[in-house]
DNA sequence: CATGAATGAGGTTTCATTCAT
DNA sequence: GATGAATGAAACCTCATTCAT
């Protein structure tokens, strides 16, 4: 049994000395998590370099406090995927044509990584390495992969409605993933790189490759 | 079946107890960690495993032979560059129009992931996971980003011939290739994956988007 | 009887599984490494055999306490100079002629030493065999260093004063500190050796050696 | 059965491949060995930076021609104790005093050093690093003894001739080798070390050191 | 005589985790 | 709730030595 069970409690109470609550102490390591995992990568993000970041004096705590790495990196993932999704969702949904919600994909994503490189990049990269290593996280794969099951259908949809052209929906939504992704990986380790005209480029490219041709 | 069917030759005789040459071990043990590493991931590939995995009694014998991790893992880059570069190279250079030499490009690469998929997925694993840990390895690290540029420069040549459209070439370098590297990490995981029509496919996309509009 | 005897003091009640405070392991292990030190020599001190004599039962603890080799070896050397300088500076202090300092701190070193043969052998090891491998090790041989400029000013003002003779300082003090670590190196492999005598003896030696002859 | 029973055969012969003789790739060994244990002090002085000074390719050659480490090191020890046999012997047989032959002593060593930096610095470094490690070392630690006690056995001599003072011999040996000794060891890290002024600094201080006071 | 591949022990360090306090 | 000392596995590397050729 976990302390996670016992969550949300004592948010006002003595706090006298730093005391967190078990939620905010696990948003503090998710935190510094995130940002050792942008930093350094996902199989050099280890419990002490993230506990050096979080100001903690011990590793035990962030077991402690998370049910193993697979645990922790289940966390850093489920964060940044319900950030992404606030940030993405009424971008998308204000739009009407499937071209445009497509754009409005794209560079929402971009956008999002300038606003927030690291949470991206530790993103992409734990999902990148995240082999057969952890069976929880096999769960956040099949979410992944599910977004990209709806998404295929939104191609469908248009390609049905004539507003895209002939091409296989799969094939087509993971190079954009890829191309996505490939930005974010780069913007954390190059400042300079201007994400947001990336996003335009890329939105750009596949409304041609999109696109039904005339 | 082992990896050692691979490139190795034994010195003489009778090889009774495994003693290879130097070049031999070298390319035994090179092809035990693109197995390894296609599998595993570039972290998980510890010496132990590929020793293991070559049929080696301890990880000493692989720091007899490489200097290093880093200098394993340069060898292993480097083996798959000189295969890829074999395969590549004549194909696209059998082209005369820049389009066709794009479309040689993507479909040579996952037609060689398809007959190479482990040693293409190392590739795209070690490149990946190279942080600035191995001096030695940003050597290669530069050897792929020339690459890009000179992709790049064909681009731009297409685009002053009126051949392919206006773009930023260097997003669409990287789009395209990180749309082939997202099928190469998929194809050594699914073996049922159809990599050669992933790559027409491809080459139908980015034939899309790069092309002229009328 | 182990080395925890000395310098270690348990966290609180009844220690049953002996979890030391941070300071009480760190002084255990930098006793159990002065025995073996003083023993073995400093390269025959790894971690394995330091951990054993202090009946540890890995030599991850090490490490845990100690930010490597350097670092435990710093303090070795750290303990015995404040050991030594405790336990000299007022027997040198109480002196009031030169000739009178220069034989307490003689006899003053070799009677620590018939004390301490273990801890004094230890810091003569460990200064003795500190090539450039550790650059915080420097700062001690810059100690080392500075303590013998002292002694040289020291020497000099004796001989300005008229109480030494004409001699190169440096060399003499030199020798001085090389006949009192020879005994010292002797002392820990032969108990039998009557320390305090040779150190009468040097102190004779070198107050004929300094005198201003008639 | 080692190889160095077949000492000294061919060295003429069909040595077309720049085959040594037995004795002679001993030599060269042990010149390397003096080198790098010299440079780099007796314990980081491993076979195989032996065998890269010498420019062998395999540390197997250094076990070829030595029975262990031991072996090597007592070459080493029994090369350079030769060497300055035959360089102090007549020096000091050509004194007809002991103080003369005391000075002689001194300041031939350290002539000797002079000219020998890196041979001597080894002697003193296999020689203070000999624990009981190795059985076959222990007669040279008695021939180093064997030699101090001869020395002390001139110092009793002039002492009864009257020529020296009252001292304990042993303990003004044992100084004069340490102090010879430290200078030995800063010569070879400190080239500007001006080493025979330093020999002729430690003949006058132990010159004043034995002699009877008037 | 010589080679150099192979071996296995031993070195330090980092890791995630446990557990008494 | 929190701490941080302790643990043991695993990592990479170096070492001296052996042995088939």
């Amino acid at each position: 049994m976990q302390a996670r069970d016992s969550a949300v409690k004592q948010t006002g109470g003595r706090g006298q000395r730093g005391t967190f609550t078990e939620a905010g102490r696990r948003a503090q390591i998710v935190a510094a998590a995130i940002e050792v995992i942008a930093e350094l990568g996902y199989h050099r993000a280890s419990f002490a370099r993230i506990a050096d970041r979080a100001g903690l004096s011990s590793t035990g705590l962030i077991s402690y406090h998370f049910n193993g790495r697979g645990d922790l990196m289940r966390e850093v993932v489920s964060e940044v995927i319900k950030l992404a999704d606030g940030y993405m969702r009424p971008r998308i949904e204000a739009q009407t044509s499937y071209a445009a919600r497509l754009r409005a994909f794209i560079e929402g994503n971009l956008d999002l990584c300038a606003d927030h490189p690291q949470e991206l990049a530790a993103l992409v990269e734990v999902i990148a390495n995240s082999r057969g290593e952890d069976p929880g996280m096999v769960a956040f794969l099949d979410v992944t992969e599910g977004t990209l099951a709806i998404q295929v259908e939104q191609l469908r949809k248009a390609q049905a409605a004539g507003e895209f052209g002939a091409f296989e929906p799969w094939t087509m939504i993971r190079a954009i993933r890829a191309a996505i992704d490939d930005v974010v990986r780069r913007a954390v380790r190059n400042p300079a790189l201007d994400v947001r005209a990336a996003g335009r480029e890329l939105a750009d490219l596949f409304d041609r490759a999109t696109r039904r041709t005339a």
